[in-house]
DNA sequence: TCCAATTTAGGACAGTTGACAATTTTATGC
DNA sequence: GCATAAAATTGTCAACTGTCCTAAATTGGA
């Protein structure tokens, strides 16, 4: 039982499927539903029909809310890269807070997002789909542009002395050493385990190469 | 133009689709065949039509010899652990080579290997089939096993003093961190400018973990 | 040469897929 | 109440999927 709803997982419905809450946008429930079963079941499995019949409506009606498969997928990565943008601005923009607190509130999150079952089933996914999909691919990499810019931000705030390449490589290998861990996250362990070793890990690396860069080391 | 065959792309055949050498079983061809449409064109593209047809055999003739896709998927996973196995085991036990000299060649192996097309192409595409495939997440897990034993075991010959959990830990470390530079890797950059990024980062962040497992430090 | 096993061919099956069209129902504004 | 637009239904289409089947061809060994 996985728990720390953040960033995608926000996105999902809080009940099960087919019985999802009143009072949401066709189209919006449309595309929760649509990632719900891409993460729970895979791609293939996230066809028009079952995306239809898990939100309690005819194969026609969603053709005719999203005409093909393609303008469904599109907004949902658009949805996806909407709300980790959001809850980064969140943090990052808030006033008062030190930029120390607010770095480290960003790599918590990232920690928890990276330790948490939906991330580890969706990103897989997408960077299968982006391998032979164009636009997927740009979007994903959209994403990847827009979740190493906040901790460009809070490093160029706390270190101005840092070079722009060097900050650029910085945050490039927090992202991808943190995307090799949501593939290592999905092994073997249960969460309660998983969680301590990838913050380790995380915390750890982020350490290593801030030291690295800093005039002293 | 990528180059350095290395490990998997050692699987694939030299000349385009279609116009494969004579000579290999017929098995062989198939599985090969299989494993270059699913780098190529994706694991949906991988049907048994596709295959057969590629194969330049009938599609009645495939399921003679691989009765369903599951028989055939199962065999390509065999095949490619197979390939990286026996590559390591080649450098692991190469005899009157020194360890360092060992470690470095396995090192750089999985570093050409991050780097190349092939498998930042095939492992997203395997992580997503373990998403929801018992068979494919045993078999791929299996995989990374197999892939740190070399690097565990050369470790412990250069440095006995290293306790058990720490070794364990570096290993699984580094795989993961790598592991997230197979995604990095496909993005945006030629195969030229990302092959040494890929050697900086994964290179520097080895050295700081053996660093930071070293008793002085 | 002949036999048996292996290999290939060709077709058929039931099921699923995305997309589309014609229709009815529901909601909205005047 | 009515006209207009939005939403949902129902049915259909060709294309594709994995699997199965039978018959023909090929091969290798006795």
């Amino acid at each position: 039982m996985d728990q720390i709803p953040k960033l995608v997982t926000d996105l999902l419905m809080p009940g099960r499927e087919g019985g999802y809450a009143k009072g949401y946008e066709t189209r919006e429930l449309i595309v929760r539903t649509a990632l719900h079963i891409l993460i729970e079941e895979g791609y293939r499995a996230m066809s028009m029909r079952r995306i239809a019949a898990a939100c309690g409506m005819r194969l026609g009606n969603l053709t005719y809310h999203y005409p093909t498969r393609e303008d469904l997928l599109r907004e949902l990565l658009n949805a996806v890269i909407s709300s980790y943008e959001a809850e980064f601005a969140t943090i990052v923009h808030a006033p008062g807070v030190p930029p120390e607190e607010r770095l480290a509130r960003v790599c918590g999150l990232i920690i928890e997002d990276i330790g948490s079952k939906k991330t580890t089933r969706l990103f897989p996914e997408l960077w299968a789909l982006a391998n032979h999909d164009a636009f997927v691919y740009e979007r994903v990499h959209e994403l990847y542009d827009r979740a190493r810019a906040p901790l460009v931000e809070i490093i160029a705030e706390m270190r101005p002395d840092l070079a722009e390449p060097a900050r650029l490589d910085l945050a490039l290998f927090i992202s991808a050493s943190m995307e090799g861990l949501t593939v290592f996250a999905g092994y073997r362990m249960p969460f309660a385990e998983r969680l301590p070793i990838v913050e380790r890990i995380a915390i750890r690396s982020f350490i290593d190469i801030v030291r690295s860069f800093s005039p002293a080391g």
